[in-house]
DNA sequence: GCAAAAGTGTTCTCAATACACCCATGA
DNA sequence: TCATGGGTGTATTGAGAACACTTTTGC
């Protein structure tokens, strides 16, 4: 088996780094994404390492812990002004980071002294983000050599507690579909009523009802009727929305 | 002005203790109580200062971030049971603990280094409770003289973001009201549809008619219906219910 | 004309609302 | 017998579900 290098010199300077973030702290992103009718996160895989994982981070000691999050994003994803809402902390005792954290570094031949900070308990600030697919720009960190998207319904072997974490934030996502009006966040400015009713149908799990649905949301008054969308395809052209 | 003495040693002690607690980790604990048709919070009052807080701690290094909130819990009202949510996280840079902390101290005239824990940045998790306020037995901390239930409609001045952290914690509890039915957990054992309907109204605010609430519960299937309860009162007895 | 998908109309059902009425209780 | 609050009956309303139908588009 052949590793992939690591650069190693940004491996040591984050190891080293502990004292810049504040303890015991990080935060876990759970990015979702809509394309091709499935909903996706955005997950990287460590280098070396059959297991994927959430983008995460942690809070500068002068960092509000918002801002924290819209950086982790942003070093992921390249977007500013992300859609974002905390949903809970995960604080187990069990978490098992560190175990994670051996392998890691082993299978990438890092020393690291037994005290250094990356063994310590931490207490995760759960997020989740909502962005338009086509606008993200995926960038892989220091210990990952992937970061994709995965479909929700085929995801890989996650590291520390992520899968408990991004079911968490599903059953965030779909109780505030409704009460919130999220969804929106995870489409491009202008859509079809069919790619909106097919992001519901998507999150929720469940088939809506096609004419239903659509008077639905008309009758919200949250949508502006533009222009038809011809697509070349045999049958009436759709109405492009946008958001209010 | 007399000042109330504090118990010094447990004082220093507290102050000393730092090491024993996940660093910039706190917990805050809005715990709701229901008497005489209104709604309160469990509030200490500072010793020597007219300011109140809610009760909280630090998460011990190898306890559950629940476990700690039970234990707080158990400190300030004698009970164990109790029902608890995690509601949200509180990590502004500028949540303004540390001069509160200075206040707090420079009154009682404690001595404490300007390194001490104490001044450190916290990012608190915010939990809040419901209890059956007669089963209660407010104990005051260290730090206040009093401990008592204050009445949302009437709150003093708090510390910290304590007034914040409070309106998030009734805004969840009112959300939680109808889809996960947390209120019975306000309640004694057993009690009439009238106490559940005040109850209800008192917590959302808004009046709700009579009749229709009794048909509405009982046809959740949740309640059993037990004896009747004469109460001397110059009316039909009303019926006693549980929650099953 | 035809298939495919978009858009709208109409009925039905059920739960929430609003109103009315009867019942038990103690003074 | 009366006032008071508890309990139930019933008509009305409105939102959502289920059904059908018309319209537009490219072949």
């Amino acid at each position: 088996m052949t590793l992939m290098d690591i650069d190693i010199e940004k491996a040591l300077h984050y190891l080293q780094s502990g004292d810049k973030y504040l303890p015991n702290l990080s935060l876990d992103c759970v990015i979702f994404g809509f394309h091709h009718n499935q909903l996706k996160v955005l997950l990287l895989k460590f280098k070396n390492l059959d297991f994927w994982a959430l983008p995460g981070g942690h809070i500068l000691k002068d960092e509000d812990i918002e801002v924290a999050a819209l950086r982790v994003l942003a070093e992921r994803t390249g977007l500013t002004n992300i859609f974002l809402e905390q949903f809970s902390v995960f604080g187990n005792l069990h978490r098992e980071v560190k175990s994670f954290m051996h392998k890691v570094l082993e299978i990438n031949q890092l020393q690291a002294p037994l005290d250094c900070w990356l063994f310590q308990r931490f207490v995760s600030i759960g997020y989740y983000a909502l962005v338009d697919f086509s606008k993200v720009n995926p960038q892989p960190d220091t210990f990952s050599e992937v970061c994709d998207w995965v479909s929700l319904a085929d995801l890989p072997e996650l590291a520390f507690d992520h899968s408990e974490i991004i079911q968490k934030a599903l059953e965030t996502l779909r109780a505030s579909l409704d009460k919130k009006l999220v969804g929106f966040n995870l489409l491009p400015t202008t859509f079809t009523m069919s790619e909106l009713h097919k992001l519901y149908e998507t999150i929720l799990g469940t088939p809506l009802r096609r004419n239903n649905f659509q008077r639905k949301m008309l009758s919200l008054g949250i949508l502006e009727r533009l222009e038809k969308k011809f697509t070349g395809a045999a049958n009436k052209a759709p109405y492009l929305y946008k958001f209010k």
